[in-house]
DNA sequence: TCTATATATATGTACGGACTTATGCGCAAT
DNA sequence: ATTGCGCATAAGTCCGTACATATATATAGA
């Protein structure tokens, strides 16, 4: 696998698995096309079968490899729709997922929460939190893909005070810059009507429907 | 793991998964509550570690089970909520999904694909399809989840003449009474507004927003 | 008392081997 | 031409081992 020097940070099946993925997004490995049996590709990344495998499941999980006994492993697709990425309920899979797309903040400022907000946030109304709110783009696409909505405990304002832009896992910098550690990840999937003022925000006709993702981020 | 004989038909690995979701199922092992280490368990069923770590693997992607390295595993869910299991693509979890809920068939008749549907459905316009349509139970639950409507090639009426109640998956006994063989299954989410007369068929009121599941199945 | 440090323990990663089962293909027999 | 059979091939299953790494707890030091 040809790694500089003993560099342990990324799992080599991960390695393995993000090598294949760029080879077919780039197109190298064509879509329909099989790949070298397993026992070949360990021989030729240098790594066991057992390695190889585990980074084939990966790319199964997303859709891009399908396997068939007897037969090989064929390239599915080169990617993966978005809207697959949320069955990946696993702490690791929601941070990548933030890391391929931008959150633009065009709202900024603290709320009391009261009534059926406070209901819905889990939180004894009249408490104030941090609220903010913008699209969120894949990097490099122009059109946003969802408006994004955070209620954040006022602890974190100084993590968030002069941001603008939000590249990278919001809450995986609340857990550097904090030390709390998320404990627990909540998530609900509703298909709603969106309301007039996002569709505005998003660029879309009122009245389109979209999905509702509600997450909440517990710290212990 | 005391098998009967040398029945070999079911993976071990899947035997245990399933021994360990039953067991989460009625309470035996409580939500919240740890398993054994994973060595200990291996020891306990008589099989490898790495069996175990392929059944808790199963049910970690069902969500079932959390784990955490240098803690244990723990039992997270004593069921998957419905709307998770369509994250899963497999082949197999569809089956078993749909070996647990009833489809009531009230309509059956045979129909003529034309413009919109025949483009939908991916035929060509005035070849005649079996139509059937129905409420979803999970078994034992009065209220339906879902509007279930197929369309189907006439070459599998016989299978489905004398048919009322369909509780095992459809496609698989259509695929062992004809022969077909299902190469490729195609899956599309939509959120949408229910129609109004699919509402009433739902006990649901009108407007009630849903997720529209379009499902190819592809012979060879 | 509080803070480091060691240690035990659990899952995660990675290697090795062996056997099973499904598939496709070529070849022979009908 | 079609059917049946055997064989090579590929992924799937299962076992064993070893070490890495994260976590919680206990321990020693300030």
């Amino acid at each position: 696998m040809n790694i500089e020097a003993q560099r342990t940070q990324t799992p080599l099946y991960l390695q393995v698995a993000h090598r294949l993925e760029r080879q077919i997004i780039s197109g190298e490995r064509a879509v329909g096309s099989l790949l070298p049996p397993e026992a070949e590709l360990a021989q030729q990344l240098g790594v066991s079968r057992h390695t190889v495998r585990q980074a084939i499941a990966q790319l199964r999980k997303k859709g891009m490899l399908v396997a068939r006994k007897g037969v090989g492993t064929r390239v599915e697709a080169a990617r993966t729709d978005w809207r697959e990425r949320f069955r990946n309920n696993s702490r690791d899979d929601l941070f990548e997922f933030a890391n391929e797309s931008e959150f633009f903040i065009q709202v900024k400022d603290r709320r009391e929460m009261r009534g059926k907000l406070a209901a819905e946030i889990g939180c004894r109304p009249g408490r104030r939190l941090i609220y903010m709110a913008g699209p969120r783009h894949f990097i490099g696409e122009p059109l946003p893909f969802c408006w994004n909505e955070v209620f954040l405990d006022p602890i974190a304002w100084e993590v968030v005070e002069n941001l603008e832009v939000q590249r990278s896992s919001l809450f995986q910098q609340i857990e550097q810059r904090t030390g709390e550690r998320i404990e627990e990840i909540q998530q609900e999937i509703r298909a709603v009507e969106i309301p007039a003022e996002i569709c505005d925000g998003l660029n879309r006709p009122h009245g389109t429907i979209g999905l509702r993702i509600t997450r909440r981020y517990l710290a212990s």
